[in-house]
DNA sequence: GGTAAGATCAGC
DNA sequence: CTGATCTTACCA
């Protein structure tokens, strides 16, 4: 059931946990999916290589990376193996081990501020380059993504992706609408 | 071997 | 709006 285009399954991960085995939870509130080696804006775009080689795996597999000199983000593989098709994980809500979460971003002064951004998340929760390619379904494994009795919102807010160069057209972003965690409020353009 | 760009963030 | 900061990937 997560083997399908990233476009189809990202909105679907909307109002799931992204669970750490240390008790740190978050709930997934903003996504944007890259559709493999045919979306421009895709770190796929170019086939597979040494860094992007999580994306060509199995799904329900993590693919995180590390940009911009200093910030890790992470990717839900969603397709089969060869695609190269993921969906970024841009925003969570956290709803436990906010203790743990806190020390990781001294910078924030609010709590809005500790996972509203997919650099943000990533340093709050403490994922990194150690878990690029880590089984989010394996319920022994140190990161895992579950759902509880929240479902998906029937209609998410919709807009373009967010930070990308090429491809910008497309609306591949969708958010939990009014969420204060969402990191960017809807770009007039694009947006619903 | 050199280099440009990057799915970001924080501070001015 | 700009600086930080450095890995990756592409090109010669």
């Amino acid at each position: 059931m997560l083997v399908e285009d990233s476009d189809l399954v990202a909105p679907r991960l909307l109002n799931a946990l992204l669970c750490r085995d240390d008790g740190r939870v978050g709930r997934i509130v903003e996504v944007e999916a890259y559709r493999g080696v045919d979306d421009a804006a895709s770190h796929a775009r170019n086939g597979m290589t040494g860094r992007n080689a999580p994306m060509f795996g199995p799904a329900g597999h993590a693919y995180c990376y590390f940009t911009y000199g200093m910030h890790w983000c992470m990717n839900v593989v969603t397709g089969d193996p060869g695609d190269g098709q993921a969906v970024l994980i841009r925003a969570v809500e956290p709803v436990a081990g906010l203790d743990r979460m806190r020390p990781m971003r001294s910078r924030a002064r609010r709590d809005v501020d500790l996972t509203n951004g997919p650099a943000k998340l990533c340093e709050a929760m403490g994922i990194d380059g150690s878990f690029d390619g880590v089984d989010l379904c394996d319920t022994d494994g140190p990161l895992r993504l579950m759902s509880d009795d929240k479902f998906p919102p029937r209609r998410p807010g919709r807009s373009t992706r967010i930070g990308i160069t090429r491809d910008v057209e497309r609306r591949w972003r969708w958010f939990v609408t009014g969420n204060p965690y969402v990191s960017k409020a809807p770009t007039r353009k694009g947006a619903r």
